[in-house]
RNA sequence: GCCGGAGUAGCUCAGUUGGUGAGAGCACGCGUCUCAUAAGCGCGGGGUCGGCGGUUCAAGUCCGCCCUCCGGCACCA
């Protein structure tokens, strides 16, 4: 029998799941549920990646201990899995032994190899965020992500020879054009490994919160080194038992890693360059999906517009959810999640389309044919009629099978609703109500019905995958076995004549709900967050300042920085500027140079502001600057201090204004 | 700025290696059946296929330039 092993991302819990998790984890829960209907040895893993500085400071603050932080962050995550009907087999959490065997077996051959050193790791180091800021990413000497000072530090580091590995990457890359899909991915990827690599520091002694380094325990691993490993520690690597190892035997590599486009490097390059270092098979295929968008908008916690699948599960049920999320986003593109498609999607597409048909067919076998599938005529089944939906069912198969091979759930989900519209043109055609009134046609009737009955059938059977309960409850009123056929032998017009059927019950209720009525929804309290029982602050009216909703895994949210004296503010020198001239800097998309009389001197400051404003809107305008900022170089202009703006995660920045122009030079404070 | 992706009916999208008058679903309008969840089915309106130029007997489909959006890199205070 053949094995497929498909993963999610392991989530990384300094946040509460959201749809991006859900997604992820539905799609790769589709597909797993297809490919064991294929006949297939399926192992199908997710889990939650728990280590790492982050964690151990979101556990401080907590006041509990990192492990029990993360026992209580996991949980949730797990929970959402039968919420969503996930079918994983496992579920991972990078704290457990077996992991850490994992990873230090990993760590010990990539060693062994020759792939790791130990040096130094010259850099500035952040006190606020506690991490190590590259030089390149200085903002006049300070911290780039919370401004504050850095320091000249240099740690002892392990390094990973990941530079040693451009060429047999490049090589797997252009034996395997597969490797990373979509190919829009894959050229990014391609383009990144030809501008060369640089080793990549995989141990840190600033925090302890991770998987010790084998024989040097004052070292714990880089994230990516610990996260990444998941995937083989769930086969089995690293352990002892030979069953364990058996399975890895079996199911290492995987099929396909599916994760969000945002992680595409660090499956791409670091994860396979991890495993050539260790002389292990490659995964066969990395998948990356798109984002959900809101509104058109990104999702963004500030801006209070993430999507919470609880609350559409609890308004439109479970499969009706999934069949929207697969339906709407088309495979490696972003999609837009509105509450206007999911309602169309529901009433149209469920409710009119596929759950009347079921209602209709199934209420007619009862009145007309006592309730048991009926006898078709062979020579009838013969007419074009007949065998143009019969034909289309056993067509349809292959098409199914086809689209989730290539990942395109959209479109095996178009297919499907193909014939059943073809279905419902059949009945329209065949009138059995008029048929069921003359007995001298029983013959005609009872082909007329079994082809949509039949037809009905493959149709729940190829829904599987995408709404289990949905298809068992068709099934069910199809009188067909609780477990029937693999798609292997699914064919069309194998519906067995006298089986008894079940009783009909909507698929789909007739819902009353409105878009307005969903959008008050959206500004409920979580029913399924027990974080904060307070009413979100009301939103401000959304102004166009998105940001990207992480759709899975590692995601990095800023930090708030910590608290500082007051002395420790004063030590920074912001006034009053003027802006006499503004230009872009060329070949530099969002540099702009200025020209400011502070009111002591005239300097240069270089700004970020060049995508937000127009340079003759700048000139003469009053901003607010930091005075006493090193100065730095930025495309070979000096920079002079730095001029305040504020922005929305993500969104564009807006310069600090007074309500009133006060002099250059005064102070702000 | 460089690299990549995308720009097709109001909306979401299909459109194989260039070739019957440019499509689907939704939404909208009209009609119709009555088994069915006031669902189904039929018909219809509507598009300079981002713009300009070129190759060709023939281009949404190839080439060049330009515009817009998204992403990656450079880069971001």
């Amino acid at each position: 029998m053949s094995r497929f092993y498909i993963t999610t991302p392991i989530y990384y819990i300094n946040a509460e799941p959201h749809l991006g998790h859900a997604y992820t984890t539905m799609v790769a829960d589709a597909v797993a549920r297809a490919h064991r209907l294929m006949g297939e040895d399926v192992f199908f893993l997710t889990g939650t990646d728990e280590h790492g500085q982050k964690v151990e400071r979101a556990a401080q603050k907590a006041g509990l201990a990192p492990r029990a932080f993360a026992d209580r962050v996991a949980r949730s995550f797990e929970a959402l899995l039968p919420e969503i009907n996930a079918s994983n087999d496992d579920f991972i959490r990078t704290t457990e032994p077996r992991h850490y065997a994992s990873v230090q077996a990993l760590w010990r051959s990539v060693r062994d190899n020759g792939y790791i050193y130990k040096g130094k790791y010259e850099g500035w180091y952040c006190t606020v965020d506690e991490v190590f800021v590259p030089e390149t990413q200085l903002v006049d000497g300070r911290c780039p992500t919370c401004g504050g000072v850095v320091e000249k530090i240099s740690e002892e580091s392990y390094f990973f020879k990941l530079s040693a590995l451009q060429q047999p990457l490049l090589e797997h890359y252009r034996s395997h054009p597969e490797f990373v899909t979509p190919a829009a991915r894959r050229n990014e990827v391609m383009a990144f490994l030809e501008g060369g690599l640089e080793d990549l520091s995989v141990s840190r002694t600033s925090f302890t919160w991770g998987i010790p380094v084998p024989d040097d325990p004052a070292h714990v691993m880089y994230v990516w080194f610990d996260a990444l490993t998941n995937y083989m520690t769930a086969a089995g690597y690293g352990s002892d038992d030979p069953l364990d190892q058996a399975r890895f035997e079996k199911f290492w590599p995987a099929d396909v890693h599916l994760i969000g486009k945002e992680i595409v490097r660090q499956h791409a390059i670091y994860w396979p360059a991890f495993l050539l270092a260790a002389g292990l098979p490659l995964p066969r295929q990395i998948v990356s999906h798109g984002w959900w968008l809101m509104e058109g908008a990104k999702m963004s916690k500030s801006k209070g517009n993430v999507v919470r699948p609880h609350d559409y599960i609890a308004r439109f049920g479970l499969d009706a959810f999934r069949y929207f999320v697969f339906r709407e986003m088309v495979f490696g593109q972003d999609a837009s999640f509105t509450d206007e498609a999911i309602l169309g999607r529901y009433k149209a597409d469920l409710a009119n389309d596929l759950g009347n048909l079921a209602s209709r067919v199934v209420t007619l076998l009862h009145r007309t044919c006592g309730g048991r599938v009926p006898q078709p005529s062979p020579a009838l089944l013969a007419r074009s009629e007949e065998r143009a939906v019969l034909d289309a069912a056993s067509a349809l198969v292959g098409q199914v099978k086809a689209a989730i091979g290539t990942f395109q759930l959209s479109v095996a989900l178009r297919d499907i609703w193909e014939l059943v519209g073809l279905t419902n043109r059949y009945i329209v055609a065949r009138e059995p109500w008029k048929l069921a009134k003359d007995p001298d046609r029983r013959a005609e009737l009872e082909t007329s019905l079994f082809v949509p009955a039949d037809a009905l059938r493959v149709i729940a059977e190829l829904l599987r995958p995408f709404m289990p309960t949905t298809a068992g409850r068709m099934l069910e009123m199809l009188g067909c076995p609780a477990h029937p056929a693999s798609w292997s032998t699914l064919a069309a017009g194998t519906l067995q004549p006298g089986t008894a059927l079940g009783q009909t019950a909507p698929l789909f209720p007739r819902i009353e709900l409105t878009v307005e009525a969903l959008r008050d929804m959206a500004h409920e309290p979580t029913a399924s967050s027990t974080a904060s029982p307070a009413k979100p602050a009301p939103q401000a009216a959304p102004a166009a300042a998105p940001a990207p909703a992480p759709a899975a895994t590692p995601a990095q949210e800023a930090p708030v920085a910590e608290q500082i004296s007051y002395d420790e503010f004063m030590k920074v020198d912001l006034r009053v500027a003027k802006i006499l001239e503004a230009e872009r800097v060329p070949k530099s998309k969002k540099l702009m140079k200025l020209r400011v009389d502070t009111g002591l001197d005239t300097r240069t400051i270089v700004a970020g502001i060049a995508e937000a404003y127009e340079p003759e809107a700048l000139v003469n305008r009053t901003v607010a600057i930091v005075f006493n900022l090193k100065p730095a170089k930025l495309m070979g202009i000096e920079s002079n201090g730095m001029v305040l703006a504020g922005s929305a995660e993500g969104g564009r920045p807006f310069l600090v204004g007074f309500e009133t122009d006060l002099p250059p030079g005064s102070r702000v404070r």
